[in-house]
DNA sequence: TTGAAAGCGCTAACAG
DNA sequence: CTGTTAGCGCTTTCAA
């Protein structure tokens, strides 16, 4: 009934075991699930420890053996939900095996060395999570120079040698691909990113692929530039839109620029998916939430976030990392923003969403 | 040329001693800054430690000090906008400082105990930053019993007795009313957030306050409930514009809500602004980006999380804090969502917009 | 101005 | 099964 802990600070192992009559040790090995301790002692310790309240103190057990059961996540920007997402997993994947999770941001600004922040995280987690920012090198070459467990959550290009969860942005463009197909479109625009190597790059072969695989021409005038962000998509979309003869369905690289094509075809006095189908890439909480709610294909950023989570505790626990990449698979999420064209066009044989669950559920969130 | 550090684990304060050939203590409190160091063993010392790359470590100073020169941010969500804002401020304004800062972030599924969790962040920070969520007063429970530096960044209601930055929700929707009102409309719908005490009933409650300054009456009509949700703006909305006589203008208690009703608006097959003007509130990102940028009410969000900080610092070094709670103004940004109405209607004098400066950057970005 | 000793809270390594 | 000793890296306190 009384407070444990009143003014002499917090509960320490010494408090617990002088109650109980042990010494440190015991209590330690008691309260750490270690062998060499009697049911009986340890039983007693942990009461007496859950009664005063005590926790262990991570910055003394990390000084003493190296290990907080803490994970630092490195971060480049907190304000997208595709992030969020990511850190929704990882979160939830470290509470379950009791390791707390911590979020550090990268900021541009008059940055202090990458590897002197690399320093730092050591100092206090057992344990790094790369949230790797476009076209970061020298932070790469951080990452690799840092002694320390790290996974790296690679959502746009590649990372050799450094244990990487990605998810294979080919196969979902190519999936979304099919999906107009199958709807019976054949002018299909695309909206893309920047122009570098990555996962932009992967989905705009796969839209190229997939059209020439079912003997569909591809129409440079139809892949216009954006640059992930909404009014990118926009600008990108008006040009689409402006064109002598326009899509019927537009593909947009992520579901961000997809808001743009949206307003963008909305502005055009078009409706969607009457007249124009879109489709975006990534699934993010907003995606579900625009009027008509996208069809999207699903990156399964929980489930990467907790991959990457597990791939480290595998690594700090010094378990081999059989594969040093792992590439999670995409999912089509059918909403309301596609449908056939409105002429009909040539339909595909298997009219059907290929494997597609029209859930607007998170991935097993 | 050669690297510092290559096999023995991290340089600590013994080899940086060592090397400079005096005691740890005179080493300690060249590179801290501290008096009782000759100017030439200091700079000595610090050559040194640069040279090695030493790197205080902050467990050990926590350890031994009480102090690591991090401050924690307890965020209750990491996929929003609003937050990612505060964060940047925030994380600036510690920096500037030398202080790091770290972000934990709250789940909302099978939490540890409130008390619990705060004693982890004392563990490793001095001090921390709780961004409140909504109405969870268990959790501001645990703040109160909380034995370390504390500020609330109380984006919605109210917590008395900690010190606490938040924004005048008040003073930023009677500017958004009296922005409408200057245009010349006089029938102005309101989309609801949550019907519970804080920062979206302040906002109601300008709102009406503002319609009843000017003679004109508050038709309950116009109030539409939503959740500050942009699918619950776009039912709020849709409602709004099915009225027998529709409003000209509609101020959405968020930012998001309104794009919600922008939604609604163009699927209704009416023009922002030519047909209806649309404001929101708090100036997010992505409010910038919409067809058309949004009229909103900027939070000064970077600011907030700035102030956060510097009065968490002035707690942290014993400096008694003025005020317990600061309250930020609030700024109209005018950007193309809103126009005169399209018949005219009144227009009041001043037809310019008060103190607006119709940029789209952020606050101090 | 400098240094030596002690200790922050914990655990590894070695006794008993 | 349990306890003792030593030490993680740093800073405080006290002495020179």
């Amino acid at each position: 009934m009384d407070k444990p802990r009143s003014s002499d600070g917090p509960v320490t192992l010494a408090h617990v075991a002088e109650r109980a009559g042990v010494s440190q040790m015991t209590a330690s090995r008691a309260l750490n699930g270690r062998t060499g301790v009697s049911a009986k002692t340890r039983r007693e310790v942990v009461r007496i420890a859950t009664q005063l309240g005590y926790r262990v103190n991570v910055a003394a057990r990390k000084l003493s053996n190296g290990r907080s059961r803490i994970i630092a996540v490195l971060a480049p920007d907190l304000t997208n939900q595709f992030i969020g997402q990511l850190l929704i997993g990882a979160g939830e994947a470290a509470r379950k095996v009791d390791y707390e999770m911590l979020v550090y941001t990268l900021f541009d600004e008059n940055r202090r060395s990458h590897d002197d922040m690399l320093r730092l995280l050591q100092q206090f987690a057992d344990g790094l999570i790369a949230i790797l920012p476009r076209g970061a090198t020298d932070y790469v070459q951080a990452l690799y120079a840092a002694s320390m467990p790290i996974v790296v959550l690679d959502h746009r290009g590649e990372v050799a040698a450094l244990p990487t969860i990605a998810s294979n942005h080919y196969e979902g463009a190519s999936i979304a691909m099919r999906h107009l197909l199958e709807l019976g479109h054949s002018r299909i625009g695309f909206l893309t990113g920047p122009d570098e190597p990555g996962a932009c790059a992967d989905r705009l072969t796969a839209y190229q692929h997939v059209l020439a695989q079912h003997g569909l021409r591809v129409d440079p005038q139809l892949i216009s530039a954006g640059d992930y962000t909404q009014r990118g998509g926009f600008e990108a979309a008006r040009r689409l839109l402006s064109l002598r003869k326009r899509p019927t369905a537009i593909f947009a690289v992520n579901d961000v620029a997809a808001f743009g094509a949206l307003d963008a075809i909305k502005d055009a006095g078009l409706s969607v998916p009457h007249d124009i189908s879109l489709i975006g890439f990534d699934d993010i909480p907003m995606a579900s939430q625009t009027h008509p709610p996208l069809t999207t294909i699903r990156q399964p950023l929980v489930w990467m976030g907790r991959s990457a989570v597990n791939t480290l505790l595998a690594q700090i626990n010094g378990i081999d990392v059989a594969s040093p990449r792992v590439t999670l698979p995409t999912e089509l999420v059918v909403r309301a923003s596609t449908a056939p064209p409105q002429n009909g066009g040539r339909v595909l044989p298997s009219a059907g969403a290929r494997g597609a669950k029209p859930s607007a559920q998170g991935c097993e969130l």
